[in-house]
DNA sequence: TAATAACATACTAAATAGGTAGGTTGATTT
DNA sequence: AAATCAACCTACCTATTTAGTATGTTATTA
């Protein structure tokens, strides 16, 4: 299960990536329109930040801004740096010390190829599938 | 992440369907063959029996043994039966009550996405997949 | 009736989830 | 220079879940 973390997470981007126009939101106006505690959404974007997904910029005038295009965060990205590992299993984690067992273990193919379907599901969709697309259009 | 409960279970089906040959198994032969904990492993199978997935016999000559084919074990049925749920938010799981704001909620596609990338996977592979399979033939 | 083995209930320690509280640093405006 | 704003940092708290352990009770068979 997504844990609130990587659910607010992907919400606080999506609401950066809709209302920011280059500019800084601070914090305040997200937590207010996404109605999630000022005090714990702090904690998850400060993953964010050090994760290289937003920039933070202190004082009057500051806030979060986007550090690149909507196109390049990819749903695996953002759920990776607030859930620690998508790994189903711990033997297939990022440096994970090497099964002993792999060779004969039965179950590996398993959670290898549950594995790869997560994984290639979650690099597939990127945050700009997500945002509002203005349609330029009428009627 | 798949918890013990799950990896346990599956291990448990495995080496009922290679060891057993229409015969009960006692719990304390797959523990030590396991090496996992008798009595919390007894906790799984209770798990298991209820949710039909195994025949408990009591008594002398007594055990456990499949109560149906390798090939109706879908992944999907033995980890829903031990985690509970699969869905990777609380408003995808089975009767969860509908969510208001569902119809306007940006993040719904992607849950929903995820969740059929994992029920698609592990509907596909059942335990006839990963069991030993005795292959009858020489040099 | 003695041994066997599933079934049932209760308890525990450690980790995680989901938050809260208060203070500090740095940028901007007045 | 002072006041304000807003990110940043550290510490704490409560409830739930995970992964077991312990102690029985019931049913079956030799």
């Amino acid at each position: 299960m997504i844990s609130t973390r990587g659910r607010y997470a992907l919400r606080v981007l999506i609401d950066i990536a809709e209302n920011s126009n280059g500019n800084y939101i601070p914090l305040n106006d997200i937590a207010s329109r996404q109605d999630i505690s000022e005090k714990y959404l702090e904690s998850i974007l400060v993953l964010l930040t050090h994760g290289n997904l937003l920039n933070g910029l202190r004082g009057k005038g500051g806030g979060y801004k986007l550090t690149k295009a909507p196109e390049e965060y990819t749903m695996k990205s953002i759920l990776t740096i607030t859930e620690g590992t998508l790994a189903p299993v711990a033997c297939l984690k990022d440096g994970a010390e090497p099964c002993l067992k792999s060779s004969s273990c039965k179950t590996l193919p398993v959670w290898q190829g549950l594995n790869k379907a997560i994984t290639d599901y979650l690099e597939s969709v990127t945050l700009a599938d997500i945002i509002e697309k203005p349609d330029n259009y009428s009627i």
